[in-house]
DNA sequence: TTGAAAGCGCTAACAA
DNA sequence: TTGTTAGCGCTTTCAA
């Protein structure tokens, strides 16, 4: 076995250099106070030796402590929503000249925690999550030891954090509406885990919404916990087999969409959370609740390096704007619509 | 201002519990050789401090140097090939324990090698790469001091490691020939930036297929660089306005495919690299040749962590399977088919 | 302008 | 079984 080869060390550069760690430690650094001649020495053996600094080792030594590195956990990065987050949070990160450590929950609350756990043991500046549990407050004792925390997408109910979210019961309630005014009163809902907080929000929408229509709402129509497209195909076309299936569906996410949309038959009419590549292409367009996920990741980003640098006013809830796309599939009349006229 | 309240140390540990920092490290780490009622007090005065072991400091020391965290670099996260990949490799780091830290290249040699640099500052135990440049070489010191490196989907011309792919060529020169065999003659190719190892696979089986079949090769037809699904759109309606224009259409990738799709006239036959959520539901379904990117991270994440754990063997390249699935869009008879019977 | 000494929080090696 | 000492690679502090 040959021995594996080792990075050089400060100590290394400054060997070659002729000088001592500290100098070395400064023009790596870019500090001033090093004459130029010393130096163009230093930079020379650095280049020679193919020196690069070990940051985990200037770590544990700096004032600031900060690691440069957030955390990111997602539900699950091959979501399209969440690879959007990812994405826009590492580009922020970048650009301020962080590192991204990325993790996935699954809607798991034990691997939720051990994520995060990891994550702070590694030391990382700040966590920006999508929180699946319904209670958070074991992140208080990271809080409280200067782990920056901001919620994106998902709030933490119970932790007292910077959260960018989009009114999801609103937007809910009024695409549920919208399906109502086009004469729909059989209305399916499904989504995925209801402790997840974006999903109890929007079906509580939906339910306000089918009360403010005078709807009683039927939970042979609900459908939780779904976390795949085949898990809502399936759903959906269980809801559609009852004895009085449903005229209209929400999906509650693009994944969900995919899922519904490969079995809904003609006819049913049908809005998805989320906006999607195609969505305009099918037939019928599907009608959707846009919102911007590179917006919310961005501003939880900037929300989040603020804190690091020392902003320590009061946690802000950002609420981002959603938008009801109509394309077709959302319009299609249900059995109480005006276009049919009774006949007496 | 209030002074950051810093996190317990083992020392502190140690006071609480009335013993040295190292019995409380063996408790820590779970080390035999210690008395249990010793083990019981630590372990209680880790629980009433909330005490997290720092592995940034415990990495400085350790003799194996592993930091159980690997660097991924992907081109960009929000592509859904790519957020399959960076799924499939969190999935499996986290199996192992290990942490993922992400970033992208953007197709920008220059932010390549800045994200590589930080992965190797921080000490990542291995690399997995899609890499940009057409010259990995820079890698080479990085890969000689014991950073492990994979290649997932691109190659690295070059550089000698272990890469997982796909058979690009074989696969772009088949889905043409079946173009061909359909009748047509005129194909238009739109791909990402040539200097990216799929890209230049994918045009040369192109041009092989065309070749092949005694075709001239007309460079009107030939869009690279496209980057989003808007260039593609812009490219496809180019291309098609042009004196003699395709009946055919080839997309590089899945992005392009959205946005070529948006922009298609009935009529023109279209292939897709990469399948997708909807392809089966467009009109016309989507004739696609499919690959699997999570068998691909997967695999890599596999042959990364084996390397870590010291596998010497010689770098190994996997050539994954791909498979060319008609729907229908690339089944669209062109002018020179055989049901259109010539007539004399 | 440069360097020596100390120490970040932990673990390796050895001693008791 | 437990503790002591040294040191990972760097930065801080202070002295020259």
């Amino acid at each position: 076995m040959t021995s594996r080869p080792s990075r050089p060390r400060m100590k290394d550069v400054a060997a070659e250099a002729g000088v001592s760690v500290m100098t070395v430690s400064r023009v790596v650094n870019g500090e001033a106070g090093v004459a130029p001649l010393t130096a163009a020495r230093v930079a020379a053996a650095v280049r020679k030796l193919g020196y690069q600094r070990d940051d985990v080792a200037r770590q544990l030594r700096r004032t600031d402590r900060l690691s440069q590195t957030i955390g990111l956990m997602v539900d699950n990065v091959a979501d399209p929503f969440m690879a959007a987050v990812a994405s826009a949070t590492e580009d922020i990160a970048h650009r301020r000249g962080n590192m991204v450590l990325i993790g996935s929950s699954r809607a798991d609350p034990h691997r939720e925690r051990e994520v995060i756990a990891a994550f702070t043991a590694r030391r990382v500046d700040g966590l920006i999550l999508t929180p699946v549990a319904g209670d958070q407050r074991f992140l208080r004792s990271a809080q409280t030891r200067g782990t920056k925390i901001v919620c994106v997408d998902r709030a933490a109910p119970g932790l007292d954090v910077d959260t960018v979210v989009v009114d999801n019961f609103g937007a809910v309630r009024q695409a549920v509406s919208h399906l109502i005014a086009h004469g729909h009163r059989r209305i399916g809902y499904l989504g995925d885990k209801r402790q997840i907080w974006t999903f109890g929000e929007r079906h509580r929408g939906y339910l306000a919404a089918l009360d403010a229509a005078g709807i009683d709402a039927d939970p042979a129509l609900v459908r939780h916990g779904l976390r795949s497209g085949a898990d809502a195909a399936r759903a959906v076309t269980a809801i559609l087999s009852a004895p009085e299936p449903p005229t209209a569906v929400l999906a509650g996410n693009e994944v969900l969409a995919f899922g519904v949309r490969a079995v809904l038959p003609a006819g049913v009419a049908f809005i998805a959370f989320d906006d999607f590549a195609l969505a305009a292409q099918l037939t019928p367009p599907v009608t959707v609740i846009a919102q911007d996920p590179v917006a919310l990741a961005t501003s939880a980003a900037h929300l989040l390096f603020a804190r690091i640098h020392g902003d320590t006013s009061p946690p802000r809830r950002v609420v981002m704007p959603t938008e009801l796309i109509p394309r077709g599939s959302g319009e299609i009349p249900g059995p109480g619509t005006p276009t049919r006229t009774p006949r007496r």
